[in-house]
DNA sequence: CTGAAAGCGCTAACAC
DNA sequence: GTGTTAGCGCTTTCAG
């Protein structure tokens, strides 16, 4: 820096003002410090900026899972929102399906990250606080209390699928749950108490977020008397398994059964797929998730939490029920469409 | 720091010692000093330790496309090999498709990482040589001279598609190009390569890596008069939308036609899909990318370019070609199973 | 093992 | 606008 200073013929300071943008530095000097930092190929040092500033200016993003690539879309959101607030984001992912996330915390508690966001976190609710007490934390996707969170309406989500498929004229849903995994239960209550609302029959059938899930739960379903004429599925990967064991068993989707997915990911849009999916305001998620952190940085101290509203994204795997219907219910779907 | 040396009743140079691990205190003395330093929640800060030390013992990973799900499990082993070696892993996603990969770089620059590992890099050359003269790449994937490089042999990769079709007993195979895409001439040329060592047609339809692409080259397939029997897809997402829209023309797959993808990516391993694709070994190549980073960093100042050897997965989308064989080629084909 | 001292590269006050 | 003076929190060196 004293190099760059004396090449331009000016002070340190100035050359620092410049550095980070100062806007009371006449242009005529700028040019010349910039002009001597190229000519140097001088480049500020970032651990000795944040070392003498007290902020580092950076949000540390811990990504769960980054074959994921629903986390992908949310980052997008979430780099563009800080970015635009002169964050800058520094990621890492908690590799081998959450055991490292704690380590990949901790290094950024070491980095002095202004805040912290946590992707699909698997943190136990403990930990997570010790973590808190030291950084700000917004957590997403996720259910805990302490920390910031920012989530979609699982519950709202499940009973849009419900909604949607009542519409179309089914009586018996099936939902295959999710088990353990993120907004899986809100999910599960959305899918009952729409079910329960609309008088429709209702099945649930244990899982996780797996492929092997839904194929599962389409054996099970094929082992009872009567099927179900529409599947809602924790997620896009179950339906697609679903759907998958369904059409190898000889059924038609959507003619047999219609099938409901949620995220409406990647593979969700794939044309081959088409899938029928509930659809996670991914860019609203990251932008929420940012400005949140932001308020934490600049002072806000108690954490609150942000529910986005999921949206239904209909698409070829959803259709009316092939069973004959009453001539009051023919109208409706008519009225559907 | 000073306040943890006098809680536990040592010198700030023991507690620094112990901090980063070293073997030569006394066990006594560490589990003071550590219990110290949990007393008062201390964390040591990296900034200010990377601006005393020389290193970082930081790699910085730019990764092109979070949404390709490829990169995830590079990234896997990436992040053991480095952890073995004693560096963390920070990452940044160039967003916007490329458009910010400078920016991602520069930020890892004023980081001062040790090296850099670039996952799809679509830098100029020029722009990549000025920052491998700050510091060493590594680039995955790409083709560049002037860095270490890291990729899977694509020209073998196009010769084991071809050869795989062509022991099945195809004689007439297209090849859905990649474009400008990562690898795509090689894996064309190894093609063509092969198809004129075989002695079988050939013929290359233009493309990228998209979906609309693999749609659109089986719409300009069916227009001729003779559809090959096989079709080589630059990568499985192409190949996944030519089996769609051959499907939505009544073909079936592999009966009429078998298609061959390049990658091996998480949706050709799906069960809907189960897509037969020429497999890049991932694992090997993010162990070898932090090898070369770490040889780097210990001196090796000539770049150097690892190509590794790609392989054949066999699932279910490719067969014998419908047409019937003669009794030679029968045999062979019963040789094969 | 300790204690002292110097310095990593930069920012931040303060006077000029 | 500019130059000066302190540190930021840590590592490192070196004598004890």
């Amino acid at each position: 820096m004293d190099d760059v200073a004396a090449e331009a013929g000016v002070s340190r300071a100035l050359v620092s003002l410049v550095m980070r943008g100062s806007p009371k530095v006449s242009d005529q000097r700028r040019e010349a410090v910039v002009a001597a930092a190229a000519r140097l190929g001088y480049r500020p040092n970032a651990a000795a900026r944040r070392l003498a500033e007290r902020r580092s200016n950076t949000l540390g993003v811990v990504i769960d899972d980054l074959h994921n690539t629903y986390h992908a879309d949310v980052l997008d959101a979430l780099h563009v929102e800080a970015e635009a607030n002169g964050f800058r984001l520094l990621l890492n992912a908690a590799w081998l399906r959450g055991r490292n996330e704690s380590q990949a915390v901790e290094m950024f508690l070491e980095y002095r990250v202004d805040a912290l966001i946590l992707l699909g976190s698997r943190l136990e609710p403990d930990a997570l606080a010790a973590f808190a007490a030291e950084c700000p934390i917004v957590v997403i996707g996720g259910e805990v209390s302490g920390v910031d969170v920012v989530r979609n309406d699982d519950k709202r989500g499940g009973e849009l699928a419900v909604e949607h498929l009542v519409e179309l004229g089914h009586t018996y849903i099936a939902h295959i749950d999710g088990g353990e995994g993120a907004g899986a239960d809100r999910r599960r209550r959305g899918f009952l108490d729409a079910c329960a609302a609309h008088g429709v029959r209702s099945v649930v059938i244990p899982g996780d977020f797996s492929e092997e899930t839904g194929a599962e739960a389409i054996e099970h379903l094929l082992r009872d008397d009567e099927l179900p004429t529409a599947i809602f599925a924790a997620n896009d990967l179950v339906a697609v398994a679903a759907i998958d064991r369904l059409e190898a068993a000889g059924l038609k989707v959507p003619d047999d059964v219609s099938v409901v997915g949620y995220d409406n990911t990647w593979l969700a849009a794939l044309r081959t797929v088409d899938l029928t999916t509930v659809n996670q305001p991914r860019r609203e998620i990251g932008r929420v998730a940012a400005r949140c952190a932001q308020q934490r940085v600049d002072g806000r101290s108690s954490p609150v939490t942000h529910v986005v509203t999921p949206d239904l994204v209909v698409r070829s795997t959803s259709g009316p029920p092939s069973v004959p219907l009453p001539e009051v219910s023919r109208r409706v779907r008519g009225g559907q469409r």
